[in-house]
DNA sequence: CACGAACCCTGGCTGC
DNA sequence: TGCAGCCAGGGTTCGT
């Protein structure tokens, strides 16, 4: 589910609940997420204090005194559910699994369905080398990210520039909607292969890129189904989008007659205008 | 380095 | 109405 946009939209929402706020309780309602949460993952954080949230690639990073670390991955179905004193109690749902109370009374809930995300507990010095970051490319929004940057990182790649971006080794934070979006504004065949854009190409997709994941977390998102704001609220992105999940719609960049196509690429749907990204 | 397939798990939708 | 099959925004691992 949660791409780069709806998991900064995501931390936006956590941190003005979470910022400097003591930690009152955690609780585990069902420990087997992608890892296992450790029998000590609750002792270990209550009577902390929640110094700041941040953000790498898809990766929530909670940070606490003492030098710990909270990293939150919401895999293809996670979500966090705040709820407040003045929403009032609530019964758990059924795939409820963490439950953390903080100093203001507000409850936040990881809720994840397909239990593909998880949560994990480090030391700051873990961080930077966990091997879940290492490999990760660098942040497409950082100015350090530029049309050259790109270029570099495709040229020894020879496989489809669609499946080359969506390796979170090569560009980070990128999936399946908004890498068709941006290979669509940027006029760009999803198979071309990933070592023949260079020069205006490379620009255009690094504009591309760049322009929509800024749109889509402007707009809170997209919420084609699980996606949520801590708040409750849906993103709004969804409405924006011109070719992901629209097989047979027409193109709303040019007036070729053949409408958005779909194709299959390492497994995952592409969506794509034949005419405009030729 | 690249590719596909299998796998992790549940829910929603489609078609019969 | 029920059920089978397929699909889904994430990722990893293994074999070729």
């Amino acid at each position: 589910m949660p791409e780069l946009p709806e998991v900064e939209t995501v931390r936006q929402g956590l941190a003005s609940v979470w910022e400097w706020q003591l930690i009152t309780g955690v609780l585990v309602r069902r420990p087997d997420l992608r890892r296992p949460l450790p029998s000590d993952f609750s002792a270990r954080r209550v009577g902390r204090t929640i110094e700041s949230l941040q953000r790498r690639a898809k990766y929530l990073l909670v940070r606490m005194d003492g030098r710990l670390v909270l990293l939150i991955h919401l895999g293809m179905s996670g979500r966090m559910v705040v709820r407040t004193p003045a929403s009032g109690a609530s019964v758990p749902e059924p795939h409820d699994h963490v439950v953390i109370e903080t100093g203001s009374g507000a409850v936040v809930t990881y809720r994840d369905p397909r239990r593909f995300g998880l949560m994990l507990l480090l030391t700051e010095d873990a961080v930077a080398s966990h091997s879940l970051l290492r490999n990760l490319g660098p942040e497409p929004l950082d100015d350090a990210f530029t049309s050259r940057v790109l270029a570099a990182r495709l040229a020894p790649r020879r496989c489809a520039i669609k499946a080359a971006l969506l390796d979170q080794r090569l560009v980070a934070g990128l999936g399946n909607i908004y890498v068709c979006e941006a290979l669509f504004r940027a006029g760009i065949a999803p198979d071309r292969l990933a070592d023949s854009i260079k020069g205006k190409a490379a620009s255009r997709l690094t504009e591309a890129i760049k322009a929509v994941l800024t749109e889509a977390i402007q707009a809170g998102g997209t919420s084609l189904r699980d996606h949520r704001r801590p708040s409750g609220e849906i993103g709004l992105f969804q409405h924006r989008l011109a070719v992901y999940g629209r097989a047979g719609a027409p193109c709303p960049g040019c007036d070729c007659g053949e409408g958005i196509k779909r194709i299959v690429q390492g497994g995952r749907s592409t969506f794509f205008c034949a005419r405009k990204q030729g």
